[in-house]
DNA sequence: AGCACGCCGACT
DNA sequence: GTCGGCGTGCTC
């Protein structure tokens, strides 16, 4: 008897897709891939149900061509996951799919793991082995499970000849197995812990097998990697798996490299620069329970695990772990619904928290975890707020700050400047008539780029040759105002002409391993001034840097974004923890225009937590996230009012049924046109996440029938954490 | 989103 | 006379 396969297909609607099947329904499961016709072209889809043929069966029905699958591919619990999440964030159920899969899986690679040949150890012979040989021989004494032949290159380089003399005299032997990654060929060293690292190991260990959540906070430098390694061994001797997220691949290596030198894992690296082959194996290796450790950035919170047991998000507070397009999930929010549903626990860490998981931590539903102790005995440096009034007369340098840097230097030490914008200025104009250097495209001003000679928007990456007078009078003198990284380089390189000045932003470090070597050169830890943007401020260990400067840090104190505050707050407060990690002595400045802001009191004196606290306070006063539950509409069209026209008719269908709703809106976005489109929003806001979830399904249906929502480009966003 | 079908302007 | 513009409608 055939049946009928329920399908979801990577196409924008929401629903699935009922399919005819030759096949018994018994042979059938969830989860597995299949090919079938859909419109005009041929899809990939994932089996959601087998249903039996009922007598309203339509004979429209088309037939699966071909199952790509003879088992289930998707493991249940990934599959009740990304259905859940489609639900959680309205989502189209393929869209959610396409994001929870590798890419070569997604367009129908087999289910198979890339296979290597393994070379292993034989019988003893009586020839007298060559050089190389001897090497390789050695090695393999270490590994009697047998090493890859890629993992003898990496050590020993070129080893085809001698492999095959080997082989032919029978010494080693040859096998194809499943390509693992490289073993650790370096002796593991034991992490020593402090009371505290040892007491947040020992709560964590002591809940596994349940679900509970963790919040780790640790002061910069107060060792939370340590702890992680720490649960993870214990796991690992168990034969269990380990998700780790972190928040952006430039930290990877570093992280990688930390716990391969004392663990040994089998670990595997899920994200965006790791190659779609590479991707698909370690998704297969995790999912066969072939790797321990699964390191990845936010789409990794969908890998599947067969031992799973414990799930980190390391810096929990990073925005990067939001989507801003598409499927617009939170993998923090993802990972916790994963761990209660695998009952396992999760540990959130973070120097700097979110106001978020601050609030559930005073809701008693997740356990704080203290460390307070900066590891190795180093001491949190001095941190001072300065004036920069008068630092225009030295792009964009006090003179307060040069003077320090000069200290800081002639003792042989680094240091770190901040200057939170890419390129040299941030404002072009002419002094006869006031023109400016605007983006065509987005209210937005034109950013100087010196080195290239252009003129950049950093909103929409339009690109224009620097003008030499003035496009609008012709006046042959155009100004630049404001300060950037470049101006800044430029700058001390002038103040400083024996120090080698680098320049660390998203400009400097484009080409392949550009940043890798100047991490490796700042590591060399001969005097040198570093100027860059945020990328600097997260994770890294930069053991001479004993004075870390922020010039500029005052544009956050008067920003429209309720939520700029909270993310200076912790970008001070992570940029602090920078200085001073080796044995020297730190030392902070932080030059504002507005010295007296009760910010920085607050900040200094009272540390990140009572900001955090105080914050927390406002928010709920002014029923702002993370009080409440929230939901925005997006919308963006090429031609103006567009998109507020729909936002506005969306806001009346709302308001029909809306009792414990609150609907804010629609408005213009702070920056109307951006990349060519005008965007407008449209707020929700409800005490009641039930009620909010339910009003959205009550009309998204009708919003996706509206005449206007062909012409707008529309979304709409869960728990959002842009609300301007 | 894709893709097809369909009905109106400037070209070999 | 046709190529192609994007409006509209559909996808089991």
């Amino acid at each position: 008897m055939s049946c009928i396969v329920e399908i979801a297909l990577s196409c924008p609607l929401r629903q699935t897709f009922d399919y005819l099947s030759d096949d018994l329904a018994e042979n059938w499961q969830t989860g597995m891939r299949v090919s079938v016709p859909f419109g005009s072209r041929q899809l990939i889809g994932i089996v959601i149900a087998i249903k039996s043929i009922s007598e309203q069966t339509i004979s429209k029905l088309k037939k699966i061509d071909q199952k790509l699958d003879h088992q289930a591919f998707l493991p249940n619990e990934i599959m009740q996951l990304v259905q859940w999440v489609s639900r959680y964030y309205h989502h189209p159920i393929g869209e959610c799919f396409q994001a929870a899969l590798p890419k070569r899986l997604r367009l129908g690679d087999a289910d198979e793991m890339q296979m290597e040949t393994y070379w292993s150890l034989a019988q003893p012979t009586n020839t007298k082995p060559g050089k190389k040989q001897q090497h390789i021989l050695n090695l393999l004494e270490d590994y009697p499970e047998g090493l890859s032949e890629k993992a003898l290159r990496t050590q020993l380089g070129n080893v085809k000849s001698s492999l095959s003399a080997l082989q032919a005299q029978n010494s080693i032997k040859a096998s194809q197995k499943v390509a693992l990654p490289l073993p650790c060929l370096t002796i593991q060293q034991a992490v020593a812990l402090n009371n505290e690292q040892k007491q947040a190991v020992e709560i964590v260990l002591s809940r596994t097998g349940e679900f509970s959540t963790f919040l780790l906070q640790g002061i910069t430098g107060s060792g939370k990697t340590e702890v992680y390694i720490e649960i993870c061994r214990e796991l690992i001797e168990k034969q269990q798996q380990i998700l780790v997220l972190i928040p952006e691949i430039g930290l990877t290596t570093q992280f990688v490299e930390r716990f391969r030198q004392s663990l040994n894992a089998r670990i595997v690296v899920i994200h965006s620069a790791v190659s779609d082959t590479d991707r698909k194996q370690a998704w297969l290796l995790s999912r066969a329970a072939k790797a321990d450790i699964i390191i990845g950035t936010r789409s990794a919170v969908f890998t599947p695990m067969l031992n799973p047991s414990l799930i980190i998000i390391d810096e929990e507070h990073d925005s990067s772990y939001k989507q801003q397009d598409g499927l617009r999930y939170h993998a923090r929010n993802v990972a916790l619904m994963r761990a209660k549903t695998l009952g396992i626990p999760i540990v959130l860490g973070s120097a700097t928290p979110s106001l978020e998981t601050l609030y559930q931590v005073k809701q008693q539903r997740y356990q704080l975890l203290k460390l307070t102790q900066r590891a190795g005995g180093a001491n949190l440096p001095a941190v001072r707020v300065i004036a920069g009034q008068n630092a225009s007369d030295n792009n964009g340098l006090s003179s307060h700050l040069i003077k320090a840097i000069k200290k800081h230097i002639e003792q042989n030490h680094q240091v770190l400047l901040f200057i939170n914008r890419r390129g040299f200025a941030p404002v072009l104009m002419c002094h006869q008539c006031h023109w400016q250097a605007n983006c065509r495209s987005c209210d937005a001003k034109m950013v100087v780029h010196q080195y290239q000679n252009r003129l950049f928007c950093h909103h929409c990456g339009l690109i224009q040759t620097l003008p030499t007078k003035c496009p609008e009078c012709g006046h042959p003198e155009l100004k630049s105002y404001g300060v950037g990284t470049e101006k800044i380089e430029q700058a001390l390189t002038g103040i400083f002409p024996d120090v080698p000045v680098l320049r660390i932003d998203r400009d400097s470090t484009q080409r392949v391993n550009a940043f890798a070597n100047m991490i490796k050169q700042i590591n060399q830890g001969k005097a040198a001034i570093l100027v860059g943007t945020q990328m600097l401020a997260k994770g890294h260990d930069f053991h001479d840097v004993t004075l870390v400067g922020v010039v500029d840090a005052d544009q956050a104190l008067f920003s429209a974004d309720f939520r700029a505050t909270e993310s200076l707050a912790q970008l001070i407060t992570q940029v602090t923890g920078r200085a001073g990690r080796g044995k020297k002595a730190g030392e902070v400045l932080i030059q504002t225009e507005q010295p007296d802001h009760p910010f920085w009191q607050n900040l200094l004196q009272k540390g990140y937590e009572a900001v955090a606290d105080n914050l927390l306070s406002e928010r709920i006063q002014m029923e702002l996230p993370p009080h409440g539950f929230w939901a925005v509409w997006r919308g963006e069209a090429k031609e103006a009012d567009l998109a507020m026209q729909l936002l506005q008719q969306i806001a009346e269908l709302l308001q029909q049924t809306a009792s414990s709703v609150v609907i804010l809106g629609p408005v213009p976005a702070l920056m109307e046109k951006r990349a060519g489109r005008y965007r407008a929003q449209l707020l929700m806001r409800s005490a009641d996440r039930a009620a909010l979830h339910q009003l959205i399904d009550q009309h998204i249906l009708s919003v996706t029938k509206l005449k206007l929502a062909r012409k707008v480009r529309w979304s709409i966003d869960i728990d959002p954490t842009e609300l301007i």
